[in-house]
DNA sequence: TTTGTGATTGAGGTTTACCGTAATGAATAA
DNA sequence: TTATTCATTACGGTAAACCTCAATCACAAA
């Protein structure tokens, strides 16, 4: 089992909570910080001294205060950690159960589990510790199928430019100019319309502010 | 100082934190729930037996699963027990910093405490705990401007429905023969435009598809 | 009553979004 | 090379959004 984990999450009461999980499973050496700014030197000073962590357990959001952060969320850690170290195991505990949030920390950052937190959430934590130091992902059931290939949204990075810079107020002109001046192609009025028109067939809506009403909802932006 | 307290919040780790407080103050007799229903059922039994709860310190967001809930949210049941029972003194420590949830919740709810969870949660629970003791309103630092009348958004229900259902997708036509065929008034088509061209004034949107897109981040709709 | 004020409604013209179609360009296979 | 395919770009027409001005209505103060 690993004997040496760290917690990250602003909230204490849920730290302890963890805690007690590890201590279940017999893990005594446990750090805990509330901040990921503090995960991050933590993790890498104990690489340093050849005494490194073997499991970190994080939440994407944290609340920002007087504290300046180079790492504001949970996300950027993870993606940080996984590059530089990447033996290091990494579960995310989030509220957060958006798919495409999932998807993204399991695919392209290389989490090792998602859990989300809720009413069993401390167990499943106790699960995905066990499943993780198998080497296996862990997936809450209530996510689990942002990963089944059916679930193909298709939406790429130039989509989400798009629908960025629509939330952003910018007509479809502006957008179009914007991606002219920024090297983006294609950037053409045209396209720019036929793209959002394609992604509002997606999301069947029935107009511009609906599709963002949508996407925002679904956390794609 | 109160002697019978209620936590009622779904994330079993949150309502350990929260305890430890309550033992600090020397409150013992505490009974934690995590779905509404049963704080509100709980509640309701305690009155009838003359046992009272005096305290209830409860989240806003609960996840729902497979038990159907009458009550959904802590809003829902603040609403409902602040009416039933206004003598039973409410503590809402919720992640939502959202000055329109403080200011329902305090104004017209009637809640007597409004704690924002996060890395001093804790010691702030206990700040509101004793506030609320001595009959007094407590709201945590980062959303007391919520109350203060320069803040004054004058946004009304009328405003929120133009709002809503613009971000369901109706164009404004179709807006103002909704309003029509709902007997709410005004319904022209003039008044629509004229009242979403406030609001975007208000909200300093570019269009309306940047006037959705801001007031979804503010969490007014 | 009259007057004034503010909200509502109506009508106009301009800009933008929306949608179809067609031309251009790039890449691939025959 | 010539086709074929697909993405990009361009253009034109209709609908909706956007904006201004003026008329109407409701209500309260004088």
């Amino acid at each position: 089992m690993f004997s040496k984990v760290l917690i990250s999450d602003d909230l204490g009461s849920i730290n302890q909570g963890v805690r007690t999980v590890l201590d279940g499973l017999g893990i005594t050496n446990v750090t805990q910080v509330q901040y990921c700014d503090d995960a991050y030197l933590k993790i890498k000073r104990a690489y340093q001294n050849a005494e490194p962590f073997h499991l970190l357990i994080t939440d994407l959001s944290f609340k920002s205060d007087h504290r300046t952060q180079r790492y504001a969320s949970g996300e950027d850690l993870v993606k940080q950690l996984k590059q530089e170290y990447p033996d290091l195991k990494v579960i995310v505990y989030s509220v957060e159960d958006r798919l495409q949030k999932v998807r993204t920390l399991i695919q392209t950052h290389k989490a090792d589990a998602y859990v989300c937190k809720g009413r069993n959430g401390l167990k499943e934590i106790d699960a995905a510790i066990n499943t993780v130091y198998g080497g296996s992902i862990y997936i809450s059931q209530q996510v689990e199928h942002a990963l089944s290939s059916n679930s193909n949204l298709e939406i790429n990075d130039y989509d989400i430019e798009l629908l960025q810079q629509l939330s952003n107020g910018l007509s479809q002109d502006e957008i179009s100019n914007f991606l002219k001046s920024n090297a983006i192609a294609p950037s053409s009025l045209s396209s720019v319309e036929k793209h959002l028109n394609k992604l509002r067939i997606q999301f069947k809506a029935n107009n511009a502010i609906h599709l963002v009403a949508i996407v925002k909802d679904l956390g794609l932006i």
